[in-house]
DNA sequence: GTCTATACGCGGATAGAC
DNA sequence: GTCTATCCGCGTATAGAC
């Protein structure tokens, strides 16, 4: 996880890989206790340094808060950018239902409870960059909106795979037949061949 | 919301109201602050008495939580009680789906975020009568379950429900257009007649 | 960049008067 | 049942040495 400091020369080393540290240990205890009842001591125990070091990267403790929702939806958006890539919308569309269940997929078992925070809920209700992220993802959805109420199928498809790798039911529902199963049905949702 | 105690025979009157007002605030500040993120003294405050009278009701923050959890599971086996009094079945899943769309869109201002904060999806997962609501709600829902792949259409659904009222992009939708969309979407995933 | 040490308030929780 | 008063630990945040 942390490059190797071998190189002879001290050319361009990665921009205090500590920040991206601390964010990785923010993501996994904010998941796991929810924001409010993780505490600094623990993000910096978590990674071996003391509660210093870490103010020495965030000013405070809200700094850490969006710096871990930014990161998280840095991830969201690289999977916009890639099945934006795509030769024609259908198959863009096609492309970006398989990385959003793969990514909720991968998040199912670290970072899944952490967007239902409700910390994280009121930041992003109000951060225009998430907004706009959320458009263009309803968008590539589900053709250019009409009214509001078309953000509504959207809304629902992306609730439903992220909520549903979650649920105490399907926990231990292994990793493969999961992802057919939530293929399957979103595919169902948007009226698509399987 | 508080009975009116004018009547002169002392009665039966309603057991310790206060504990309801409690959990009733607790329910509201845990789903705008997190639980790890609301004090006890904001519960107090919010319903105008002193932390320790919320001591004398509750003997840990812990026990106010599990009271407000199962608060909120409550709700959702009445609708599920209501729905299984209908005569077959068919009409019992109908009924269902209109219920648990009006419950996520009554929960939309208040009480919607709760049920996504870490510290309550943990505590669920581990708790039993809600395991069983759950499972009662799955095969109310989808018919007798095969394999446990078959909860996943029922927790795609539920999580749809429940994740799409509180969508940014649909907040400013009023709540008829929401409901009727709402209904349409969720019958259609179930392959329903509209 | 990371450490030790510390300020200061608020958190949960309890005791005991009324 | 509700209050005032209080304990104690942990929370965020800062200062300053190395």
């Amino acid at each position: 996880m942390v490059a190797s400091a071998q190189d002879s020369e001290p050319v361009f080393v990665q921009p205090s890989p500590v920040k991206a540290r601390i964010i990785g240990a923010a993501l996994e205890l904010f998941a796991e206790r929810g924001v409010g009842g993780t505490s600094l001591q623990m993000i910096a125990d978590h990674i071996g340094v003391t509660k210093a070091a870490v103010y020495h990267q965030f000013k405070s403790k809200d700094d850490i808060v969006v710096a871990a929702a930014e990161a998280e939806l840095a991830r969201l958006e690289a999977v916009l950018d890639a099945a934006e890539a795509a030769p024609t919308r259908a198959l863009a569309r096609e492309d970006l239902i398989r990385r959003i269940v793969d990514l909720a997929i991968e998040r199912r078992k670290s970072e899944g409870t952490l967007v239902g925070d409700p910390v994280i809920v009121r930041f992003f209700a109000e951060h225009e960059p998430y907004l706009q992220v959320m458009s263009r993802l309803h968008r590539l959805l589900m053709g250019d909106t009409g009214g509001p109420e078309s953000h509504v199928p959207a809304a629902m498809l992306v609730a439903a795979i992220g909520g549903a790798v979650m649920h105490p039911l399907v926990a231990d529902l292994d990793e493969n037949t999961m992802r057919a199963q939530l293929l399957r049905l979103a595919r169902r949702f948007l009226d698509l061949p399987d």
